[in-house]
DNA sequence: GTTTAGGGTTAG
């Protein structure tokens, strides 16, 4: 039994859907059919019997099939005028590029190193250039003329394999070139190695046979190894401003912006790191696919495509999958763009070919695209909320990309906004396109924070002049108290009460002063005065006695320390003064009137100015529009639900910062893993050198309690 | 059995 596979001559007279049908050959028909036909050959059937077809639903061909059982049946084959790849083969003698000869009628393969997409030329046809090479590195110039854009060949890449039939060597400027003549026909293959050997053309016959896949397998052996490929890698996420670049894309709409410009949508898959530029098509002038959620994910590239290459961008159909050659990648302001703000990314693929400038589309099908399509297939759950209408869209526009569809990220898991401004939450891109002063509330991940020390967070602030400076380390202070505590004479002073005793260290003698006044009184009432002390010996004595003075003295009279140095110790706290607004000294200090010692009245009464702890830390907050930097600063506290001054003294809270931190931004994390948070900030401006620079603060922001 | 192009960045 023999089954053969015929297909009606002329496929445009047939009236049925079904041109192919099964024909089932029995005994010594099945032999003899076997011997005598090859595939193109025309057939003539009579007196067979017709039948289902048992495979039509696995070959989807004719429902019936045509059995040649009867003994009357019989077949004529007609000799195709189609000549077969047994008879062809050996007519095609391939010449190395490096053994062409002027005047001559060749053959040749070649890897393509340079082409262009095919351009009207100044006569009549359309010209395809391109430039190849083969193993005998000689590079040749190769010239197709023709009317018909369809018959140029399908090239798509740099490295792409290709056969030319019947071309024309000719000499040009002490090179030879190929040009197309009579009867010519192009082949084209990709170039990657043991890829599946599929022949592009679009020929109406051509010859192709096991020589031919061993010279394209040679070729892609040895153009491997030549680093001829141009560069493909160029995605949406790696491309730079300025650059020309190849990309392979989907084109997700379209829209005519003038007579001179269409607008092509596409996307890879991948995000850009810089904000894109957006262009506004009115929905009813956009053919194609509402790309508003792929736009707010920074998903959508714009491409404007001009002058020669709108005829191709013409028939472009959304869906379709397109390779655009040397785009242009450049920064553009949007129409009204304030100077400070970032410029978006736009793509141009401006008139004339050179550099091979151009686009096509790329059959679904081929092997170039599938990094392209597993990347695309990726996002599918995206496709699914684009189906929604307007007040949808609008949400899925405000909401960070990674919570769409995934209930779990739908809330805020780590902060909560505590004002009371009712303002809908925007983008950063839209944050920074605002005009200042303003107050808006975002949803963001923390991309990096400043200090990653988190101790540094911790500062000194002057409320009076606005000073603000780094807690001085134990090592600068216990400094301080070393070289005042040498060689010291106690002072001498009407007013207190000293007592005095020697150090382990010949020279230095501790004493401790109290305001006669408050002799007898309980030692936690008490303001003691300590001098000659170690930083390491203040720091003991302190945790039994509330309030320490370091003094030192001067010509016998007591005076404050340096203030770089804490002017007072409180338990495990320790308060500075600001050098710029605190009084000189101190003299005959007025203990009368105070019932209890606080850092307030300890502050009062040495003419301190008191600076007050305030944490610092400045964010990067991403949301996929954009970035922003951002201060963490006057709400800090709120923030945190912890005082900088309980922190200032206290292992814990400072390891309770440290694990919230450790939250926002668990170490060693992505981007994507970290949490979404709700920020209130406060945009304002700042006089920075005469100019006006806009500040991000992080304000009524509050982490929620775990 | 003619001619075209014969690579090398627009300027929106």
């Amino acid at each position: 039994m023999l089954r053969a596979e015929i297909r009606e001559e002329d496929p445009l007279q047939s009236t049925t859907e079904h041109t192919s049908i099964n024909v089932i050959f029995f005994d010594t028909l099945a032999k003899d059919f076997s011997q005598s036909v090859k595939q193109g050959d025309i057939v003539l059937l009579a007196n067979f019997t017709i039948s289902k077809s048992p495979t039509f639903l696995r070959d989807k061909l004719h429902p019936c099939q045509l059995e040649m059982d009867n003994k009357d049946a019989c077949v004529y084959v007609c000799p195709s005028a189609i000549p077969g790849p047994s008879s062809s083969e050996a007519k095609y003698v391939y010449v190395p590029l490096n053994k062409l000869k002027s005047k001559t009628l060749v053959n040749v393969y070649g890897v393509v190193t340079f082409f262009k997409q095919p351009f009207p030329s100044k006569g009549s046809d359309y010209c395809t250039t391109l430039k190849i090479t083969d193993q005998s590195d000689v590079k040749v110039i190769c010239t197709i003329f023709c009317k018909k854009l369809e018959d140029h060949p399908l090239i798509f890449r740099v490295g792409d394999i290709i056969r030319l039939h019947r071309f024309k060597a000719e000499a040009f400027r002490d090179s030879i070139t190929l040009i197309n003549t009579f009867g010519w026909s192009t082949v084209t293959f990709n170039g990657i190695i043991d890829s599946p050997i599929v022949p592009r053309t679009s020929s109406k016959s051509f010859f192709y046979g096991e020589a031919d896949k061993r010279r394209v397998q040679e070729l892609r052996q040895w153009a491997a190894n030549q680093s001829l490929c141009s560069d493909l890698n160029t995605s949406l996420s790696s491309v730079q401003p300025h650059m020309y670049f190849d990309f392979t894309c989907q084109l997700l709409a379209k829209a005519v912006m003038h007579s001179g410009c269409i607008l092509l949508k596409v996307w890879d898959g991948t995000r850009c790191q810089l904000p894109l530029l957006q262009v506004a098509v009115p929905p009813d002038e956009l053919e194609g696919e509402c790309t508003l959620a792929k736009d707010k994910m920074n998903l959508t590239a714009n491409v404007l495509v001009y002058d020669n290459h709108l005829e191709v961008a013409r028939d472009l159909k959304p869906g379709a999958f397109l390779r655009f050659y040397n785009l242009r990648a450049l920064l553009q302001k949007v129409p009204g763009q304030l100077p400070d703000q970032p410029e978006h990314l736009g793509f141009h693929l401006h008139g004339g070919t050179v550099y091979g400038r151009g686009l096509r589309s790329l059959p679904a099908e081929t092997p170039d695209l599938l990094s392209l399509k597993s990347v695309l297939e990726k996002h599918v759950d995206l496709d699914e909320h684009e189906e929604v209408n307007d007040g949808t869209l609008l949400e899925i526009w405000y909401t960070p990309p990674e919570s769409i569809g995934a209930e779990e990220n739908a809330g805020p898991a780590y902060t909560v906004q505590t004002c009371e401004h009712n303002t809908q939450r925007i983008t950063l891109a839209q944050v920074k396109r605002s005009t200042p002063p303003l107050s808006c509330h975002v949803r963001a991940r923390v991309k990096k924070y400043l200090p990653q020390q988190l101790y540094q967070c911790l500062k000194l602030f002057c409320s009076k002049c606005k000073t603000m400076k780094d807690v001085p380390d134990d090592s600068a202070v216990a400094n301080i108290f070393l070289e005042s505590a040498r060689d010291n004479q106690p002072c001498d002073e009407q007013w207190a009460a000293t007592s005095s005793a020697n150090s382990r260290e010949p020279g230095r003698t501790i004493s401790m002063h109290v305001s006669k006044d408050m002799v007898g009184k309980s030692s936690h009432m008490q303001l003691i005065f300590i001098e000659g002390m170690t930083l390491d010996e203040i720091s003991v004595l302190s945790r039994d006695h509330k309030n320490l003075v370091p003094v030192r003295s001067e010509n016998s009279k007591m005076t404050r320390m340096d203030l770089t140095a804490p002017f007072l110790f409180s338990g495990k706290k320790r308060y500075y003064g600001c050098k710029q607004c605190s009084r000189n000294t101190f003299e005959n200090p007025v203990f009368t009137g105070v019932e209890t010692w606080d850092e307030q009245a300890v502050a009062a009464v040495l003419g301190v100015q008191m600076m007050q702890y305030r944490f610092l830390i400045q964010f990067e907050l991403d949301d996929v529009t954009d970035t922003i930097e951002a201060l963490l600063w006057e709400d800090a506290e709120r923030f945190f639900h912890i005082s900088a001054v309980d922190a200032s003294g206290c292992q814990d809270l400072q390891d309770r910062i440290q694990t919230i931190m450790d939250t926002i931004q668990p170490p060693e994390s992505s981007l994507e893993e970290r949490p979404w948070m709700d920020f209130c900030l406060s945009v304002y401006t700042v006089k920075d050198n005469d100019r006006n620079k806009v500040c991000y603060q992080i304000t009524n922001t509050e982490i929620v309690k775990q």
